[in-house]
DNA sequence: CAGTGGTCTAGACCACCGA
DNA sequence: CGGTGGTCTAGACCACTGG
């Protein structure tokens, strides 16, 4: 027997089908709560979940006084998830490695201070890794962190921690924005990385915010032959 | 005034504060249900809807029988937006052309059929289109498409419609997945886009299922110097 | 077993939209 | 004005977890 969907679940399910199979096209009418309320025999509150968790998902739209329409999908939108990267080779069953470049205390420029909203010349910690997966290089890690907002990171072993997770652990995360590119790596990075300077690259730089402080500032570059991203959606 | 917050709105701001100040870490247990009625002296839906919100964006992890627990915020997720590159150039004010660089149908190969669902030697229509931004090329895309999801696809006046538009209006999105890599263009992809062979570029390869069909698999080609992914994530 | 979350109801009041 | 969605309550029954 399938297990028993909860009746606001089979609401969901059944505007899903009609908006997926195409008999309500986008800006066509949903039918009302109290329509739904008659249709399945449940009750406001149950039909109004429906609805309002289909336009969570940006399935519809509601408009207060107006009604519920399906939503113009001229986009698709998907959770890109950003992980940390131990774990995610530990889902694979792979072996994890660090190589440590640099840990140290430095002076911040002028560009980096504003990044870190920061005075110029302030005292930042640096460290470069590269990460292997099962002993091949796969990330050329480049990082800042503000001491204010995690004063031991210099002390992680990060043969057996990785920055992320000190940072998760010493700064809880509010606020966090990245890019993506592809670009070429220098001649140090693809040294380190054992790749041609002509192979591209992903980069992907964050920056992460934790309460009043920005954390951390990140540049971690990916070889194109040997990572992607990827990701699905499914309404 | 402030705008008057909906109670279940306070009592997720109020867990939120106190998961972002670090009150709460990760794995903490957060109120219960209970005890957020008689905090806030609010109904039990009331509670139970903000601590749903709250495990519906990932920041704490409920457990029937057990409790409500901060969640482990070992990742950061965001919302990868893909959007009709007409409509995103209209936003940043910006003018859109299109080269068309074909318009055919063509026999399916075999690694093609099977990415379509189809048989091996079906028809399929290809085009290979260069979108421009301000008249700098931007997005070298080459696409196949799926005859029985969008019957009138070569129909289209690509200089008008794109080919994302045109799939959205005619085969109801419901499932897509994707991934991202960073390679090096072809000759031609690098002769169609103007840069130089040896510029890394960013590759989103693309499958969409609309019902019963795959409508269509897509590769999109983005200069890396003229063209990147960002997001941000707020908690 | 007590405490937890998961679901559901039958009402209620309000704000808003459109005719 | 009637119909819509947005919110809220005070109960209820159930399934599950943990001691």
């Amino acid at each position: 027997m399938a297990a028993a969907k909860p009746a606001y679940g089979q609401v969901k399910d059944w505007v899903r089908q009609h908006i997926a199979r195409g008999d309500w096209r986008p800006g066509d009418p949903v039918p009302s709560e109290a329509a739904l309320m008659e249709r399945f025999g449940v009750s406001r509150m149950t039909a109004h979940r429906a609805l309002r968790e289909l336009a969570a998902e940006g399935l519809v739209t509601r408009t207060q006084g107006s009604g519920t329409r399906v939503a113009q999908l001229h986009r698709i939108s998907s959770q890109l998830v950003i992980r940390d990267i131990h774990e995610e080779m530990a889902e694979r069953g792979h072996e994890h490695g660090t190589r440590v470049l640099k840990v140290a205390q430095e002076k911040a420029g002028a560009e980096l201070a504003g990044s870190l909203r920061l005075r110029k010349g302030a005292p930042v910690f640096h460290t470069v890794l590269v990460h292997l997966e099962n002993a091949v290089p796969i990330l050329y890690e480049d990082r800042y962190v503000n001491p204010a907002a995690a004063p031991a990171y210099l002390d992680t072993d990060f043969t057996r921690t990785s920055p992320t997770s000190h940072l998760l652990e010493h700064a809880p995360l509010t606020e966090a924005s990245y890019t993506i590119e592809a670009c070429l790596p220098s001649a140090d990075e693809a040294r380190a990385l054992g790749i041609r300077v002509s192979e591209p690259c992903l980069v992907m730089m964050r920056r992460t915010v934790s309460g009043a402080h920005v954390a951390s500032v990140a540049r971690q570059l990916y070889p194109g032959s040997r990572y992607s991203f990827s990701g699905q959606f499914a309404a």
